[in-house]
DNA sequence: CTAGGTGCTGGAGCGCACTCCAGGTCAAGC
DNA sequence: GCTTGACCTGGAGTGCGCTCCAGCACCTAG
């Protein structure tokens, strides 16, 4: 697979691909005869997972020590779960934030009522 | 209320309190006699509106224009409670996909198994 | 044989959200 | 009277994560 598929089918772009690369997020690529990256399918499943990691809001550089420990290999297992479930317990907490937000939220459309102010007065941004 | 409290209150820097005044984030603060900023404690809860709309990933320039919509007066309330719901939804959205990626984390955890790699040999990345 | 499309590299540029600095004013305490 | 510390301004600098460019190589279709 060509770099212009892999990144329709990742929808990351080529820049991205290749950047990603540069900083040893993706391993080195194999060559075709023209020098041209020739990707395995097995990538995908990796971009895969490295986009749940930054759905979650790991940065790039968390991603590369990940990313470092695999390259290492199996002995590595012990820190790679680790490292991981620091990151899940991190994502919760941020869950729960973003849920007491979306309570407060709710409370001050709440006090938008009507969309059409029918209500007389009364700053919204004061209350909750 | 000085801008050194203000930001020991809010957890923001001086830097930042001065940075979002700058941009319009903050309405421009009276000063006192010697045109240093002096803050009505009514500044909190804005502030930490602001601070809600940002853990949630509204980036600036969508504050801004609640900012903005806010400034002009009541007649504003019906846009201002549309964007509060959409970014509702916004974040709904983005709860459920990190609630996604937390399942798979939790089974490529899982995969991490005995955190001590008693499993033979088995790559963790592979799955799911 | 040539035009168009895709790929390559190293390096520059960008948008965001701060963060910091130089050089100055001012009030309080010793 | 002098130091200290908090504050002021305009503007420069930073780190992140891309995004794009120039200038070139290669392959395929017409």
């Amino acid at each position: 697979m060509k770099i212009g598929e892999l990144a329709r089918r990742t929808g990351l772009s080529v820049y991205t691909l290749r950047y990603y690369e540069r900083i040893g997020l993706l391993p080195r690529a194999g060559r075709d005869a023209s020098r041209q990256r020739d990707y395995d399918a097995s990538i995908l499943t990796w971009i895969e997972f490295l986009g749940r990691l930054k759905t979650t809001g790991m940065p790039i550089r968390d991603m590369l020590r990940y990313a470092a420990l695999r390259a290492e290999g199996e002995e590595t297992a012990a820190r790679r779960g680790e490292l991981l479930r620091r990151h899940r317990e991190a994502v919760r907490a941020h869950v729960g934030e973003l849920q007491a937000c979306l309570t407060v939220l709710d409370a001050k459309i709440a006090g938008y009522a009507g969309t059409d102010s029918e209500e007389p007065s009364h700053d919204a941004d004061e209350q909750s």
